[in-house]
DNA sequence: CGTTTGTCTACTGTATACAGAATACAAAAC
DNA sequence: GTTTTGTATTCTGTATACAGTAGACAAACG
């Protein structure tokens, strides 16, 4: 009996998911930058698969938003315009704020003190050399874990699907000022799910979501001096 | 059956597009009941295709959320329990309730008309044979039109997205007292719209998908007599 | 009679082969 | 010199072939 419980938590995952994780990374981490081409037979030939399973893997990442098809020819990674992001922001903001909404029911207090205690040790290593990795993974596992504690399956995945996209674009460069603020927004946030008040952490959250968005917006338009026009 | 006329259609859009549209439609349609079996070669031989252009839009599907692959063999139309129902409302709603605040600020008077005098002739045409059908095809308007409205197009793509998994469970049936009330409810999201008042709207359109995720759970209830366990 | 094991079938996943479309480049015509 | 057209190359889209695996049924053993 808990065998097969055993050989389903081991079955290795297939070949088309595989190679769509290996070309999410290459394309979130920047090794595949925004408009590049991506040529079937060259990127079967270099992650050594046929292209019928890349086809695939092209394919579902082209509904994640991440790959652009032109006509029917040629395959690109997405480019990203500043209204395109703001769009991207909102649809996130609704997402993560109903999330966030639910979660102020839901949420078990060991989580939230979890969240919190990452938080506070956070804050009080603030000098460490690799203080913005770690904030930057922790920004990421609050997000989910709040996803997490809605309840609800298929939000949680929507807000994973965006996330990817607001990754690609948004390097995470590690200005501590910028991560200083968002931990900030995120005590706020804890504030309201510990109280239990769904409104108010809905709130926070929009309201951590639109100060996101500002301040990738901000850095865009210093950053692409040029936005690679031919 | 009309294959080859079928198949003369398909030709402007790539092939995989046109399978993916015409599973999907087979699947809203009730002509692959949920929970059927969906195999590769049978279908690719009905559909006049290879299983290659199958395979990548029956993975479409299953990110749609309309295929269930069980394990890596054997590819399913979904089945829906009632806690899966409730969870789509609930991600449905927090977006069609962000459409609905946002085509506050930006509909045009030409659609928010249109729309309005669409609902005043079906509000007199009661009596008609046809009424049921108009009115169902009108709601399907009704809500694209709000989403589009909304001036963001990836909220849309989402909504629609939704929009279709609801179609999947909710046959539509054709109760005139049902889709009566869908009307009123319609009606007080236009009066927000035109008013300007996104709050009103975000709310109204909420209270709108909240009594229909109530109709549709409590006529599951009552059909669903046995949810086909083996 | 029930359980186990072996074989057989059918289906899926992946690779490859082939055909048609697009692009680029060159040659010819104006 | 410029434009247009033809050809060649490249790449994509689709079909098919092949291999591996899951599931079913039957036979053998308890």
């Amino acid at each position: 009996m808990n065998v097969s419980s055993l050989k389903k938590n081991l079955r290795p995952l297939s070949l088309v998911d595989s190679i769509y994780q290996t070309v999410l990374e290459a394309i979130v981490s920047g090794q595949l930058p925004h408009g590049s081409e991506l040529n079937s037979v060259s990127l079967a030939k270099q992650l050594e698969v046929s292209r019928t399973p890349l086809r695939e893997a092209l394919r579902l990442l082209e509904r994640d938003g991440l790959v652009q098809q032109e006509g029917n020819h040629k395959a690109r990674v997405a480019e990203f315009s500043a209204d395109d992001i703001r769009e991207i922001y909102e649809v996130r903001l609704q997402l993560e704020a109903a999330s966030a909404e639910l979660a102020a029911k839901h949420i078990s207090p060991d989580v939230l003190s979890a969240l919190r205690s990452e938080t506070d040790a956070l804050n009080q290593h603030m000098g460490d050399v690799d203080w913005c990795e770690k904030a930057i993974a922790f920004d990421l596992r609050f997000h989910e874990a709040i996803a997490a504690a809605s309840g609800n399956k298929r939000l949680k995945d929507e807000i994973h699907r965006y996330r990817l996209l607001v990754r690609s674009f948004c390097v995470m460069t590690g200005r501590q000022a910028t991560l200083q603020q968002a931990l900030n927004e995120h005590i706020s946030i804890l504030d309201a799910l510990a109280t239990g008040r769904p409104s108010a952490a809905r709130k926070a959250m929009a309201d951590h979501i639109t100060s996101r968005l500002k301040e990738v917006l901000s850095r865009m338009t210093v950053t692409n001096k040029v936005p690679a026009s031919k």
